[in-house]
DNA sequence: AACACTCAAAAGTATGACGATTAGGTTTCG
DNA sequence: CGAAACCTAATCGTCATACTTTTGAGTGTT
């Protein structure tokens, strides 16, 4: 899934410093330099430049430098970028724009599920419901967390959508992310994994209008608590 | 926007190329080939290889060579990616996807827009409305086109929230594509363009459900109208 | 003050050499 | 005969260097 090689630590090395604003819109990079500070050659300081260009987070210019482009410019949906941006400063922004892209998503996934999903899908969704109630009784944040990660990517996909679909590792970021900031209750609250359930017997009983209000239900939910817990 | 070079030349070979299906999924590309049948040098297969693996459409792997990746794992937000696909082959597919995301997105940035909207968002806005309106008595596609584009850009942009903001090139693509191609009225519906009119009047009324629900009218339109329309 | 000219700085490209990894065949041993 | 260890060649990965192209900025001329 990395960037491999020496231009992917490079890229690690960079991609964070320019997301987490150590290195600010504007700032002038020069090849040379980077050459030198990560002992590297010209053609690992490209190709990890040009990586970063295709994500429009610098641009390189002849006479000038290789310089830092304004946030606004971002490829903002790049998973990289988005993993830079939840590690470094803006995490709450980023965890705000992705609770915001969720509570538009993922119920109209949760509503298209319930038209196509197939018995696999339901039958998964469905074991999962059963496993988000147990770990939840068992407070086991760390189980807890995987099978609703893995709730929600089960939704994605069985939207039939592959841009919904591809949605789950960003979804899963934010889950993850959330529960690794204690920026959710201590342990699972009862009612968010009724919520659960319930997308789970809608999408099985292929009622599309009851997945959605479920769905709406547990990611309005979810935003609201954030912006309740973020600290700016 | 583009990248820039020989690199971003052999991109515009290769991408397009995979994406068509022309090189399908496990398809092996040598390095070396790529130099001698493109007449550049290894620095720039490397470099553009490199773009190509960060979208995981292509693994390079030694002793192998370059294998083309399954679709599936391809980064289906990447605004390339999505222009490589409206070109080719699964463009139905695309636009299919895409249709499905604009009317999960739009209804609720434009939600948020009636909320967070500033005077000058209201003020375009509602000049755009009346450019559309125009435009669509006169009968001048590419106009209107033109301004459909900036009107969907607007309400993103006013929503306040940078992801929603960033598809708005994405959209500006599905409209295009759509017009070039013939998948919409010879002239401008005026039933759309009223609902254009007014998403304007509630976002400039700061009216989020009446704004979101003509935003959804607009959508779901559209995607039923693309469904009717699509070859497969 | 406006314009043209020159120069040097930085990225862009090409090339040859070498290193590292690994698929696939070959040998060896049980 | 089979399996495990071993070797080999193919291919990507990295480095060092030289050269080319673009262009910002300074210089000087009108």
């Amino acid at each position: 899934m990395e960037i491999q090689g020496l231009p992917g630590r490079l890229l690690a090395d960079l991609g964070p410093a320019i997301a987490s604003g150590a290195l600010p819109e504007g700032t002038v990079l020069r090849a040379e330099e980077l050459e030198q500070r990560h002992g590297v050659s010209r053609t690992v300081v490209r190709e990890a430049v040009r990586i970063l260009e295709s994500m429009r987070m610098v641009e390189p210019r002849r006479r000038v430098g290789i310089t830092v482009r304004p946030k606004g410019d971002w490829d903002v949906f790049d998973p990289l970028v988005i993993r830079w941006r939840l590690a470094g400063a803006d995490r709450s922004a980023q965890l705000r724009s992705l609770g915001s892209l969720r509570v538009a998503v993922e119920p109209a996934a949760a509503a298209l599920a319930a038209r196509c999903a197939d018995d696999d899908d339901r039958r998964e969704l469905s074991a999962l419901a059963v496993e988000l109630t147990v770990t939840a009784r068992a407070a086991d944040l760390e189980a807890f967390l995987a099978h609703d990660i893995a709730f929600h990517a089960v939704v994605l996909r069985a939207s039939g959508n592959e841009m919904f679909a591809h949605l789950k590792d960003t979804v899963g970021a934010v889950l993850t992310g959330r529960t690794e900031h204690r920026l959710m209750p201590h342990r699972p609250r009862e009612y968010a994994v009724q919520l659960h359930r319930e997308v789970a017997e809608a999408v099985c009983a292929g009622d599309p209008e009851r997945a959605e209000r479920a769905m709406r239900t547990i990611v309005v939910g979810a935003l609201e608590e954030l912006d309740a817990t973020l600290p700016d």
